[in-house]
DNA sequence: ACCTGAACACCGTTCAAGT
DNA sequence: ACCTGAACACCGTTCAAGT
């Protein structure tokens, strides 16, 4: 009765390292036994495959999201604050996110958000099938702009180069000034903020 | 000088059905020189290894995406039909888009869509920078909605149900009638209509 | 209960050699 | 110019065997 050498939190606690320090594609089974100093094959006595590793490696991250409590005055403030506390969340474990949005657990991720922007809701005294609306367009809004930023962040080098693509706009029915400002990148905090306000107001009703 | 058994050409089509019958995961070196039935490293000669292949087969399916003509009365309802179009496209080519995902090359899919979306904000006479802000915001909308769907697609099965994660919703400060709500299961249809001309009403102004 | 080692069926890629 | 075959360094997984 030795004690065992690893344990199914020493070997998830260390896959876990792998993936935040050089991401999904580094974490392979005989990568972890070596950092375990193990045999491979004791992995999967504890964890099974490197699927549902992989799977458990997703639920304890999403399981340690707590509850989101929004700050601000009034509904639509509060509903704000709920998406950008979503977005602050998904880009603090970019590699983790690659995981979920791979396992489809982003359910499951966007739970805690999902209840908190249901109780504004609900304080906010919208109708049931509005406020479901309400809820799941922030919800989908956010989560899925999260995404595209990871993706058009790893972006290869743009060629053509967004200058040349727009010319002067003029023989695309675009004009110059509007080619030339999507030329410039675009800050994605700004373009967030204002998008996600753009959304609640058409949502709650008001100005933009 | 025989003929070359294979060509570039040849080698792309055939990857392009592996992967849109068998899913990206099936496309591997091995399975393309069976099904085009020469020696593996053949296929290094025409188009170089994996990565490269896949870049061509990324770049392939984009450039054959045409512009997009609105059709709709007035500024709100052709750039919303901008947006629905680009979504068709995305659900068009399911697995495609895992690898445009996966190649940072989602820059280069939305481009038709930004030049027909850039075109109306210039014919309803935006200010440059209200412009490019409706442009993107739209464009990153529709886009990070279509990856999210796909995600939550290919989710396994929830558990808890979400019948039972919402319960009456009262011990987490949600009335029963939203817990209900949210508990049954959105239509992405329609939660992709309200949501995006929701966006556009708050972006254009007027009432949703 | 927990771990090892051998074995199997896969990968992508390089390189010398053939025609 | 175009293709083959051998070889290398990887994978995930199963299974019998050890303690």
């Amino acid at each position: 009765m030795n004690a065992p050498r690893i344990t199914r939190e020493l070997v998830l606690d260390t896959a876990m390292r792998i993936v935040e320090n050089d991401g999904v594609a580094a974490l392979s089974m005989r990568r972890l036994a070596a950092d375990l100093d193990v045999a491979v094959t004791a992995i999967y006595w504890h964890v099974g495959n490197r699927e549902t590793l992989v799977g458990q490696l997703v639920d304890r991250v999403v399981g340690r999201f707590g509850d989101i409590a929004p700050e601000g005055a009034g509904p639509r403030e509060r509903v704000i604050a709920v998406g950008a506390a979503l977005r602050r969340r998904v880009h603090a474990h970019p590699h983790l996110i690659a995981l979920v949005y791979e396992h489809g657990r982003t359910a499951l991720m966007m739970l805690p958000a999902e209840r908190a922007l249901a109780r504004e809701v609900t304080a906010a005294g919208l109708a049931p099938a509005h406020a479901a609306l309400v809820v799941r367009a922030v919800l989908h809004h956010v989560v899925g702009f999260a995404l595209l930023e990871r993706a058009v962040q790893r972006s290869p080098a743009q060629h053509p180069s967004a200058a040349e693509l727009w010319g002067d706009g003029a023989e695309i029915g675009v004009s110059p000034a509007v080619a030339a400002e999507l030329a410039r990148p675009a800050d994605p905090d700004d373009l967030f903020d204002r998008s996600l306000r753009a959304l609640v107001a058409g949502l709650l009703g008001g100005p933009a």
